[in-house]
Parts: C-alpha cells; sequence; structure tokens
DNA sequence: CGCTTAATTGAACATACTCAAAATTTGTGG
DNA sequence: CCACAAATTTTGAGTATGTTCAATTAAGCG
C-alpha cells in the first residue's frame, strides 16, 4: 500500500458534491486539511477493524468502501456502506470510543486521513458543521433501524432484492443503465442480507431465472427494475 | 388522558440526571422550558405514531417508552426503549421528516412535549447541546447496530437471554435486586427480540426449567444471571 | 361473574442453513 | 501466455430452527 506525502488533495479543492465539508467556511477548511495524510487502499485492504483505536476519521476521497462487523462465529454483516465523498470513523471519534465496525475498499480507494483534534475543533467552533453531523447520524441511524425491520421481517428474496436495489441507489448503474456498477462477491451479498452464501446464489439464480435480474459472471444487470420493486415490497 | 396545564414541572427544576439537558445554561433552559405541554399517559397509550408529522420533541418526564416500527405484515418490531429523562422524536425534528417509529408508553407516562423552534433555537446558539445531541445519536446508532447483529447472527436462545438482560440494564431491578422492574407481555419480549410470541414463551418456560429465571405470572425473576450471560454470548 | 386478552401447548410445516462435492473463475508465478 | 493454486460459485441432500395454526388454559378487568 502507497502511502503518499506528495499528492495529498486539498479540502479547499475538493470537489466532492455531497460531503458534509461543504459548508465549511475557507479557514475551516484550512483547520481540516491540515491533516495526517491520504492512502490509498486496494480492493479487499481493510481502512480500519472493529476494537482499534482511531487516531482520526477518513473522507473517501474517491472510492467504495464496506462497513462492517463481526458476529461471534465470525460471520460479516454489512452494517452500510460509503462512497466518495463521506466520511469513515467519525462516530468513533465523536464518543470517544474505538472503532465499532471494519471499513474495507470495495474497490481501489483514495481515502484522506483527518485529524482528531482538528475535526473535534470546527466541530465545536462551527455550528452549522454540527448540524450537518447531527444530519448525517440521523440518516445513518434511520437507515440501520429500517435495515434492522428487513432483516428481521422479510423473507430472504425480498432482503435480496431490497439489497440490489439499495447497491443501485448507492453506487449508481454502468453506462448500460442497467448493471449494478458495484460487483460484489454472492458472500458479500448475503452478508449485506444476513443470509448464507448458497441461499443467496440461489435466490439469484432463482430471479435469474424469472427474468427480473441476469447474471453475467459478477455483474448484475437490473432487467425488471418494477418487478425488483414489487419483490422488495418496499415501505419506506 | 388527562392534559394537564397545570403542573408543568419546570425544566429549570428538573431532577433528572442523565438528561441531555443538564448541561445548558439557565437561560436556555428557560428557552426549552417555555414549551407547549406536558401530558400523562397511560400504559399502552401512544405517544406519537410513525409516519405523523411531528409537532415537537417529548421529554420522559418520568416513565417508560417503547419505540417501534411496523413491519409490513403488521408485525412490530421494538427498536429501542426510552426512560425517565430521555427524549424522544427529536431525530424527526432534526432531519424534519415524519415520526420515523410508534413511541407507546409502557407504564403509566408523564411527559413533556418542547416546541420545535425553541429546541432548534437553542441547538444553534448552544454547541455544547450539539455535541450532548450528537453523542446520544452516536450511542444510538451504536445500538442499533449491535441490534441488527444480534438479531442476524444469533439464536433464539441467546437473543431472548440478551433481552432480559437489556431489560434489566435500561430499567432496572425491583428491591428484591432480582425481579425485572419492567413487565411485558410474552409478545412484546418477542418484537424485541424478533420472534414469534410461541417461540418466545417456549424459550422462556425452557430457562425457567434450566434455572435460569423463574417465571412468576408476568414478572420474571433472573436466579442465575451469570448463567444468562453465558446464554447471551455478548461480545461487547 | 362474564368477557376479553394473554399465555400455553401440540403438531405440521416452511424456510433457510449446513455440509459436502463438483464446477467454474480468478489470481499468480514461471 | 500457460499452468497451477486458490477462491468463488454452484448444486444437491439432509436437517435444524422457528413459524404458523388451532385449540386450551389462565389471567386480568370491568
Amino acid at each position: 500500500m502507497k502511502k503518499t506525502g506528495l499528492d495529498i488533495p486539498s479540502c479547499l479543492e475538493c470537489t466532492n458534491k455531497n460531503s458534509v465539508f461543504c459548508c465549511l467556511t475557507k479557514e475551516d477548511k484550512e483547520i481540516i486539511t491540515d491533516r495526517k495524510g491520504s492512502n490509498f487502499f486496494k480492493k479487499g485492504q481493510v481502512i480500519f477493524y472493529e476494537g482499534n483505536h482511531p487516531h482520526g476519521l477518513f473522507c473517501i476521497h474517491k472510492g467504495k468502501v464496506k462497513i462492517s462487523k463481526l458476529g461471534e462465529e465470525g460471520k460479516e454483516q454489512v452494517v452500510r456502506f460509503a462512497g466518495t465523498g463521506e466520511l469513515l470513523g467519525y462516530r468513533s471519534i465523536l464518543s470517544n470510543e474505538s472503532y465499532n465496525a471494519t471499513a474495507t475498499a470495495l474497490e481501489d480507494s483514495h481515502v484522506c486521513l483527518i485529524s482528531k483534534d482538528k475535526f473535534m475543533d470546527v466541530l465545536n467552533k462551527n455550528n452549522n458543521f454540527s448540524m450537518e453531523i447531527i444530519k448525517m447520524l440521523s440518516a445513518d441511524l434511520r437507515n440501520s433501524e429500517q435495515h434492522l425491520i428487513n432483516i428481521s421481517q422479510k423473507t430472504v428474496r425480498e432482503r435480496v432484492a431490497e439489497t440490489l436495489l439499495l447497491l443501485k441507489e448507492k453506487f449508481g448503474l454502468e453506462s448500460d443503465n442497467k448493471t449494478l456498477s458495484l460487483s460484489l462477491t454472492r458472500r458479500e451479498i448475503g452478508d449485506i442480507a444476513g443470509i448464507s452464501t448458497e441461499t443467496t446464489i440461489r435466490t439469484l439464480s432463482d430471479m435469474n431465472k424469472d427474468g427480473l435480474i441476469e447474471l453475467k459472471g459478477k455483474s448484475i444487470i437490473i432487467k425488471d427494475m418494477k418487478g425488483l420493486i414489487a419483490e422488495a415490497n418496499i415501505l419506506d
């Protein structure tokens, strides 16, 4: 893993639109950008581990990341995803705890590491920023609770359908406008929906037969969006 | 339900220790206490419904409340609990959405209703308060994610054990130091753990036979705390 | 005391998991 | 670029775990 001390992007010039840092003043951005570093993580590499003590928080300059927790038997449960412009590990900083989950790059990612102190400084002086963080936490909490209901009450088929739609929402489609732009292993898909790898495979295969999706190697092509939404049985 | 315009407790004199309002200045407390009202809710009554538009947020002056969501089939999933001194519905206010869940009194409860505007005023001017809210959201999120892992990966027996321990942590024991001070129906216990009423009954009954707990009507007596903790298989 | 709700029990059933084995894909070093 | 190794995907069969449904008993409440 290459550690670049050279081409660290400045927060002042960062063009990521959906970042929480958008609302910051120039001075505050300068404080934040005074950071420890900026790292590349190859697909599959771990950005931080559950249980470790946080040195700072991460902002995804470009890339896709999964945040997951391990159950007792070593089974993984994906808790949420983060993409370009989003923050990682901020919650542990806020509550001064060790990382609550593990973050893993889902594709080659460029991640900035922001100093804990700088972050807290800005948070304490800038109320707009606090409000942004509050909104972010609120959204995360809402999603987490919805995820809970899904896993506790929906059938496997509904959960798989919902997971595919989630991946589409979060990371979008390829230029053909129908292929999920993020391809995961079957096991990873199962880890989101909370089901075993084999059952995931069988369910995807069924959906393939039913014409909802098409499986081309690791790529998943959504053939019948309406049908998939109907299968997911979404309430929201 | 009686609506008292008379004996509204003042936030200035509120002695609830674990309240997020603790850190407020006198002036800010005065702003907050300038509120719409204060209501009594009998056991089983609903404080607010999922989907409804929030008029304000609630602070439990005294009482116990469950926050739950409905799945598609009308099955309930308890998302979290709140007791004396805690806030309800604040997240909907923060993200300007309708209530995301339903709050129901688990015992006769006295609940203060705080105006949305006053709350937001204080939040915008007082950074300490923002930090308190951020911490509260962080803790809620952490719990929610843990709950997700529990439901997705633990067996029914583990979940029931964990639920009993949760109830003990959250609401404590009676003066005998072994009986759960909050008694719920079997269905409600199942709604927390995400299992059917019948299975909940059978599992509690088994634990009774195994000497872990004792069932006296609705009361649950913890006879073997260590054993129960072992059963719950808690990682945290 | 009657009525409604909650708790309990049994039996049948469904759903998804586990385990094992085979086929396929992917990655890597030569 | 090929060959081999490792990881992933796939399929089948058996099984465990909980759910559902129905019927009964008990408890709470006006």
